[in-house]
DNA sequence: GTCTATATAGGGATAGAC
DNA sequence: GTCTATCCCTATATAGAC
């Protein structure tokens, strides 16, 4: 493998265990045994690593991301959704373990972030309206633009929220199980009667 | 003014402004006209200060904390309880715009810290369970711990979420109405029919 | 209590040999 | 492409005079 890409492997996995703010370029030469002249000769300076990371983050996450074909949409989609995201954010959680320190490296970081940010928002809306078109849940146009939000809001911060609650020990676990359970139960109220049954029962068996 | 006092003052200011990672001490000894050396005769080291700022916060927000008497609760108990929390954190806004670098400098304030945290989603239940008594929502006590840990997450990253979405000009502004509403219409949907109506023109009086 | 001066350490980054 | 050596800068923290 070359030289850069063991770098970017590297600094990613340090970063996700320990946070990038604590990971310094001397931390990443010394855990590839390389020197750290040769880690600048690859890239520019630390914020390089990060950028790059964060690009193959945005290509990864874009494929969740895809607002889905018009055609008749069932909570599969939802959970397809979730669980694509939540993936994406599990593998580079280390942008979001300091995400104010991550996104005040770079203006263009900063806005790209943002605009993923948005299409989560999008993505989400445009299942909400197919499941409304389909009967599968019943809501208002603002409703589903409150729940899209919060919807967002929860599947971004959901790894931190349950990092800080959780003891020191497993805070590398992957909980991503309880994080799509508690997005699923801002979804739960809108659903019909029968639906929202069947989404119990499959929680339950899903979290056991 | 003694100067302790006005040292915990200006490093909130400051804190909240640009974030507590990029205020070193030396600024804040700048800001108020004093002495590096002087700020060191009234703190041991910055932590020190962090760690005052976060007990006066623990104490404002204990407030709002308190589990709310045995008594018909209704949605005013629901605003209030949202303003107070919403308003703690806004004051200490730099706790949580770098929590992960806040929380990981001493064991003492990350337990206390996550203590808040449960104590957020304890009161949300026992509201919630409140509303339930005097029939203004409807839900089961598995919807409700859901409910309340979702809650505890919006009012816990709605600052910083925003922040992202918006410009950079205005990350400074004081958007507290629109977590409030994001956090109602987590609730929303619980309510009976009528009140769920005269929400919904509250919260548009309310944005407007 | 407050100041000036200074020590220390660590991270970021480059030069030049190989 | 890679290494060694080194420099700069900044933040933290202390010593000692006033």
């Amino acid at each position: 493998m070359k030289t850069s890409e063991r770098i970017l492997q590297t600094s990613l996995q340090l970063f996700n265990e320990h946070g990038a703010p604590r990971i310094t370029t001397n931390h990443i030469a010394d855990e590839m045994n390389i020197s750290p002249g040769n880690l600048y000769y690859h890239f520019r300076n630390k914020d390089e690593i990060i950028y790059q990371l964060f690009l193959s983050y945005e290509k990864k996450i874009s494929d969740a991301l895809q607002v889905p074909q018009s055609r008749d949409l069932n909570m599969e989609d939802m959970w397809l959704y979730l669980h694509l995201v939540f993936e994406s954010i599990w593998e580079y959680r280390f942008l979001y373990r300091d995400l104010e320190n991550i996104v005040s490296r770079s203006r263009k970081l900063r806005l790209r972030f943002k605009r993923i940010l948005e299409r989560k928002i999008k993505t989400a809306v445009a299942i909400f309206e197919g499941l409304v078109q389909t009967k599968v849940i019943q809501a208002t146009s603002e409703e589903i633009q409150a729940l899209a939000t919060n919807v967002a809001v929860v599947a971004t911060y959901w790894i931190n929220f349950h990092n800080i609650r959780g003891d020191d020990r497993n805070s590398n676990d992957n909980n991503l199980g309880l994080g799509v359970y508690q997005v699923m139960a801002l979804v739960s109220p809108f659903l019909r009667e029968d639906m929202r049954k069947l989404l119990q029962k499959l929680s339950h068996d899903y979290l056991d």
